[in-house]
RNA sequence: UGGCCGGUAGUUCAACUGGCAGAACGUCGGACUUUGGCUCCGGAUGUUGCAGGUUCGAGUCCUGCCCGGCCAGCCA
């Protein structure tokens, strides 16, 4: 697995790049290459966005273009400067640094109406005063033409006077539009007389009240593109009906220089979440997640909070490639990318999620032995740490069994284990409570082994991991699984929450963890051995969130013992 | 109901544009190992949606059908 960036060159150039390299061999934008990221501000970006960023950025890198980043801000309802500040910090997260200062549709404002009175002047658009029920009931179905407007016939004079009564303010909401003229029969609905602009008395975060009337996306779109000089338009797959319409508007103007073409490509699904910004609102209106940073969601803001590297992210878009296929990706996938990368970077820890309590009985009393670890055997520059050791330990519950199966190559009675960077250790009697629980495990350790390795050369199945009681720190932990029990939420017509996961989180309110872990810094993750990779909170020094657990082996002998009965 | 876009391994993508169907992740097995992690080695998995046709030869071209997605916002 290569992390670095996009398209390895190895790997053959999807169809987007192919046609891009096309372009800038044949030199039809005179060799120029130039992209776009054009998110509307009105809310967060998430792993869906982040494919559309990497290839953006980097389709334009890999030709030496540019690529800006561009607010889409045409509908002034639900648009605000916070989430356009918020977008831009995800993608400077992502690792990303779009060209110059980002741009706003609203920017063009001025030379869309512009566009807009010089397509009246061609007797290519006229003001409708039907209003929007009308409008969508005269449009037709697919299988019957619409029905053409009243005013569809409206002469150029009094169609430039309503367009300007309609810019000043002369009228209410909803009353009238300024539509295209192209064809009421047209198959592709969305030639059916488009809507251009809409009235909306309603203040906008960047232009305040400057303008009441607000172009639609496609009048907006290409134009802008035009505007900025893009060459290459890359949308997803929902567009391609549009791209009809968006040559259609380009076409009819005069272009400051060469035409933009869109190409579209397939959204980016996962398992087991969901990602459209419905969806995801509901989530959080309901309160079945904290807000736009819950570790659960697949919003950059929850990926990165999780512990998601921004690298395993871009390797993981490079990975999955771009397609005209409407897919979901297994989001063991992504993980399996967190996992590389985490593994090769992230410092090795110790900690205890459910402690059961050790004691050597042949260690001396009241002995520190401060044995010397690695921080990260992947990685020998990361150095070393010392970890205390005493007569009174805690281990993983799960490390433990009384009754042990088959294959379970653990501590339980009788049997030895090595301590990881400590000594063999044997456990000779277990304490039980009232209800047969196991309380305490009595054990002794072999003072020869204290190189990990027996002198007389005897092995261990097991190393375990331990942190010492009278040094272990309390930290709270927050275990993530599924959001959804469903691969697919809401395959079928089904509501998706009738798979939600109540169970998505769990908080462990008294784990122990080794001395060094007080100096994480906020939000770094490391890997608690054997368990997995855990991100310290951003605020909270005493809280982890485990990003994604480790591979284990252990745990799919269980789950395939337990399918097969 | 019409138009458009798709359909290749469990999943996501390849297949030099008509020439022996592959890769990654997953899975299974083995080696190694002071993490049941990592790393390394190996195996299995396909009626290329279906049926015809053209061709010496079809995943690729043609015809018909099936399935999925998108489109009837004054959302983007």
């Amino acid at each position: 697995m290569n992390e670095g960036s996009a398209g390895g060159a190895s790997r053959p150039l999807d169809f987007i790049r192919e046609q891009v390299q096309a372009d800038s061999a044949a030199g039809t934008f005179a060799g120029r290459v130039q992209t776009r990221f054009p998110p509307e501000p009105n809310g967060f970006l998430h792993i869906g966005h982040a494919k559309a960023v990497c290839l953006n950025f980097e389709v334009a890198a890999e030709h030496g273009g540019t690529c800006r980043l561009r607010f889409d801000d045409t509908n002034p309802e639900g648009e605000d400067v916070s989430y356009a500040q918020a977008i831009a910090e995800d993608i400077a997260w992502l690792g990303y640094e779009p060209d110059g200062p980002a741009v706003h549709a609203s920017d063009y404002f001025e030379q869309l109406y512009g566009w807009a009175e010089h397509l009246v002047g061609e007797g290519l658009a006229y003001v409708d005063d039907q209003d929007a029920e009308t409008v969508s009931a005269t449009r037709g179905d697919f299988s019957t033409p619409g029905i053409d407007s009243p005013c569809r016939d409206r002469s150029v004079e009094q169609n430039l006077g309503l367009l300007r009564d309609m810019r000043a303010g002369r009228f209410d909401d909803g009353s009238r539009v300024l539509r295209a003229k192209i064809d009421m029969a047209h198959p592709n609905m969305l030639m059916r007389d488009p809507v251009m602009y809409r009235i909306r008395h309603t203040g906008h975060f960047r232009t305040g009240d400057a303008w009441c009337i607000y172009p639609t996306y496609d009048w907006a779109h290409g134009q802008s593109d035009a505007i900025e000089g893009v060459t290459h338009s890359l949308c997803s797959l929902e567009f391609d009906a549009h791209r009809q319409l968006y040559d259609w508007y380009l076409e009819h103007l005069r272009l400051p220089g060469d035409r933009p073409r869109q190409y579209e490509f397939a959204r980016l699904n996962l398992t087991h979440t969901v990602t459209s910004k419905r969806r995801l609102s509901t989530l959080i209106d309901e309160e079945l997640v904290d807000g736009w940073d819950d570790p659960r969601l697949p919003t950059l803001r929850g990926l990165r909070r999780r512990g998601y590297p921004p690298e395993a992210i871009r390797a993981f878009c490079a990975h999955i490639g771009v397609a005209r296929v409407n897919g979901v990706h297994e989001i063991e996938l992504l993980e399996s990318f967190v996992r590389t990368h985490h593994n090769r970077h992230a410092l090795r820890r110790m900690a205890v999620l459910r402690p059961l309590e050790v004691v050597i009985d042949n260690w001396p009393q009241g002995r520190v032995e401060h044995r010397r670890a690695v921080n990260n055997p992947e990685d020998p520059s990361a150095g070393e740490r010392e970890v205390p050791f005493t007569g009174r330990l805690w281990i993983e519950r799960d490390d433990f069994m009384l009754d042990p199966p088959r294959k379970f190559y653990r501590l339980a009675p009788g049997r030895e284990v090595r301590l990881r960077a400590g000594y063999f250790l044997r456990c000779n009697d277990v304490e039980t409570g009232s209800a047969g629980e196991v309380v305490r495990l009595r054990c002794t350790y072999d003072p020869d082994t204290g190189s990990g390795q027996a002198p007389d050369g005897r092995k261990v199945r097991a190393t375990i991991h331990w942190v010492s009681a009278d040094h272990a720190a309390d930290a709270r932990v927050a275990l993530y699984g599924r959001l959804f029990t469903d691969p697919v939420p809401g395959a079928d017509g089904r509501d998706p929450l009738e798979s939600y996961n109540p169970a998505s989180c769990e908080l462990i309110t008294d784990a122990k963890v080794e001395p060094a872990l007080a100096g994480a810094g906020p939000g770094e993750v490391v890997q608690f051995e054997r368990l997995g990779y855990f991100a310290r909170d951003a605020e909270d020094a005493t809280l982890f969130h485990r990003t994604v657990g480790l591979r284990d082996e252990w745990a799919n002998i269980q789950k395939r013992r337990q399918q097969r009965s």
